[in-house]
DNA sequence: CTCCCTTGAGAAAACCTTTTCCCAAATCGC
DNA sequence: GCGATTTGGGAAAAGGTTTTCTCAAGGGAG
């Protein structure tokens, strides 16, 4: 058993427990537990002997047992209604990132909009003593179709709408349509239009009501948004709208999308009426879908989320409420950015 | 304590443990236990007197201890390399459903392309005992930056290259071609051309052979495939190139597209042309992406690989494996479907 | 009236680790 | 040299459940 010798792979064979280690190293399991973990008193020697042994019979303690002890399993449960949208996915790469860096595993659970699938879930990670639940969703104004309130858990709620009194991360709209239509107007874009998508949406009447206000702080008229669908056929209709009357100078130079779906529709809807983009009309989207942004002919100047950061964002502030450290309720606003591509044009002296 | 009261909610408080459930139904521990597992032999009268009293208590064994004594925890691990493809979504939704089904949690592990995060992952899940697990990627033709082999619990791969002597899950991407190309034989297309993502993906390879097995089969030429990018722009290109000669007649009636969204660059160059799909050239894609082939003008007809039926499978082999059934190993090939939408036109006579 | 078997239920070990308490030996102060 | 403290390490309880034994009481056979 020389000092160099390789520790003992992950095997097929049963895991190696404590009692092994310290019969091992002719000690007592309360000496090999102390060694390991740096606690009680003893000699160095022993204690570099005992991580020695340990080392070579590839011990790994039982999180089970670990878990049983001390209350705490360094897990917590993610829940979503989302498992398909593009939302979730960078915002469970988040939580995931920030929790895992933190040595908590993560529990995915996909409820869908059944109550009966999301109380089963949540019974279950509660028997799994999870540490904390994080909820997410794909629209920020709905609740998930499960309740979360009295838990013996903390809770935080990312992307979805919280319960009262619990503590919420979502993103900025109106920050985000403000950094959006103030980039027109730096472009010297003034006949500014937003198309968005069904009036049932929060965020629809978030992002306009910013761009009405931004339209007004610099004195210029606000159109009325056109609301519809959140698809490219709605692009195009609104372009036959917003385009269809005769007489150029009564035309937007610049429309606003709610999403970049809409976005790509109004764009190859200009397109094919010859009008150029950006040189006429600048476009920008909304959610930085990079696929579609990249996609558009001109590539898309579009909103971004930051949805990645609001996931770790939210893992992080459940860690700190298992921790123990209260964190203030109610909902924070995370920035979005803007994502500049070549759709919006240039600065007029650029 | 009548016996319609309410059982107690889930709540703040610690959880009620079987000694107390044993002790407000005045039996022993070891009763309790045998009267809510059905086990153990007493009066029918004091096993639904203790399960009334546990009802009551709004008792929850521990999995924790649970597990630590069945040595089963009722837990995988889900690992993934493609935590922001539209591929890994379907899958790991059909994986989590089918375990959940079965009363299994699924841990979400996101391993990127980094070795010593997947490392770290699989120790990780392994102190946490974990019944086995998935492992999953964005392509066929690759592994994931992780060894799994010689693992104390059973593995499955689903849509990643599974390790010799394993049991892994894939689409039957010869299959899903051969769908496509004998469609459009079907409706009387004689002139199909394949337009395919870049050479170095088995699958762009499996396709074109299965494309042109089935031209031979029915006796007709079968031209190069053209292998290019997964994107949009080289379906424009591969358009110019196909389309760009003079003479109608040299011209494809049908194109086979690699993925949709070459598809829909290769629709959309297409009508910029001046040709009519279906009626001049049909076009079909790959991957079934609802977002893309439902906003293609028209609505493209595709393949869809029965992702989420993958997962399903996927889950439910590992689970007969963590069961102690013995399972084939070796590469298993699941069916793929056709979507038919309105780019490949209708039957002569339909 | 015994003896044996069944029935109903409890005691205790086991799973694996952590932590508190405890004890013997060694060391220190004077 | 003697009491007090420190040092090094072990015993045991705890965490919550399952399972194997054990055991007393009751019932039936002879």
């Amino acid at each position: 058993m020389s000092a160099d010798a390789e520790p003992a792979p992950i095997s097929a064979k049963p895991p190696v427990t404590l009692r092994e280690v310290a019969a091992a190293a002719g000690v007592s399991v309360a000496t090999a537990s102390k060694a390991l973990n740096g606690q009680g008193r003893m000699t160095a020697e022993t204690r570099e002997r005992i991580r020695e042994t340990a080392r070579l019979l590839g011990f790994r303690p039982n999180s089970l047992a670990q878990s049983l002890l001390r209350k705490r399993s360094f897990t917590v449960g993610l829940l979503t209604n989302d498992t398909y949208g593009r939302f979730s996915l960078p915002l469970m790469a988040g939580v995931s990132d920030a929790l895992v860096d933190n040595g908590v595993s993560v529990f995915l659970c996909n409820v869908e909009d059944d109550t009966r699938l999301g109380q089963l879930h949540v019974e279950a990670m509660l028997d799994k003593r999870v540490d904390g639940i994080i909820a997410t969703g794909k629209r920020i104004d709905r609740h998930l179709p499960v309740d979360l309130s009295n838990l013996r858990v903390p809770v935080v709620y990312a992307f979805t709408q919280p319960d009262p009194g619990a503590v919420g991360l979502v993103s900025d709209d109106a920050g985000g349509a403000r950094l959006a239509v103030e980039h027109f107007l730096r472009l010297g874009r003034r006949r500014i239009a937003h198309v968005s998508g069904p009036e049932s949406f929060a965020v629809v009447h978030t992002r306009a009501q910013a761009y009405r206000e931004v339209l007004q702080e610099h004195g210029l008229p606000t159109a009325e948004p056109l609301l519809g669908a959140w698809s490219e056929g709605w692009g195009h209709e609104a372009v036959a709208k917003l385009f269809g009357k005769a007489g150029r100078e009564g035309w937007p130079d610049a429309v606003f999308c709610g999403n970049d779906q809409i976005a790509r529709g109004v764009i190859d809807a200009l397109r094919e009426r010859g009008i150029r983009v950006p040189e006429d009309v600048g476009v920008i989207g909304f959610d930085n879908w990079e696929i579609v942004a990249e996609a558009t002919r001109p590539p898309l100047t579009s909103v971004d989320m930051n949805l990645s950061t609001l996931g770790r964002e939210a893992g992080l502030a459940l860690l700190s409420l298992v921790g123990g450290q209260p964190a203030a309720p109610g909902i924070r606003k995370l920035p979005c950015r803007l994502v500049v591509r070549q759709s919006c044009g240039r600065p007029p002296g650029g």
